[in-house]
DNA sequence: CTCCTTTATCGTTAATTTACGATAAAATGA
DNA sequence: TCATTTTATCGTAAATTAACGATAAAGGAG
């Protein structure tokens, strides 16, 4: 009988995707993009025009704000009528941490 | 008897720095410097000339990259003769996690 | 249907980033 | 001292990003 190699257990941390966590960082690289997500995480839902509010910026930068978050997957909008709702995917949110931790070893510190 | 204000035991997530935590994604904002600290990470310490070996980069481009990890301080050189031995910060990388998972509430997924 | 509100996209400009080769700087070794 | 090795910095070109105003698109109200 042969044994097969067996399976990998242990993460294999070099398996994670540099290039997909170096874009996620990329998303979170401009301060107002952080302003968004936290508000986003605090009210949980948010339509674009309140966001617009918030910020010292255009509607039309906002919304490429906005859009570079959606691209990442890191937010996801709803129409609703005539205006679109915004929300924080979290699963995606967690899967940045947990690979940043796993990737840099920030649990062994 | 006056009761005083019980101080606050929970940590502030309006008192992370938003500018500060966009500057560090910044410079994880890019598949080298990503490599480039994992790689730090795997062997604890490295020459810059080594780095230079293992990336498809000229010199001065890995030199500069070394110089964004350093300038955030997520990486610190040590002169050792000619060379220049590069380090991670651990507590540093550590602060990012954290203050990641706390600013956006990684923590309650 | 027409106007209004709301958001996305387009076009543009200014600023920043990335990459490279060339070169300077600093330490070692002959 | 002089050449070599190693790294940092300079200068530059190409690419990307960020910001804005203008405008398009889509839905609701009248």
């Amino acid at each position: 009988m042969n044994y097969q190699p067996s399976p990998v257990i242990i993460p294999d941390t070099n398996q994670i995707d540099v290039d997909e966590l170096a874009n996620l960082c990329k998303a979170l690289a401009h301060p107002a993009r952080i302003k968004i997500l936290k508000h986003l995480l605090d009210e949980n839902r948010c339509v674009c025009g309140r966001i617009v509010e918030l910020l010292p910026l255009a509607q039309s930068t906002v919304s490429q704000h906005l859009k570079v978050l959606k691209e990442v997957g890191l937010v996801q909008g709803e129409v609703e009528g005539p205006k679109t709702c915004y929300c924080v995917n979290k699963t995606k949110l967690a899967s940045i941490c947990t690979s940043m931790s796993t990737l840099l070893n920030c649990e062994d510190v």
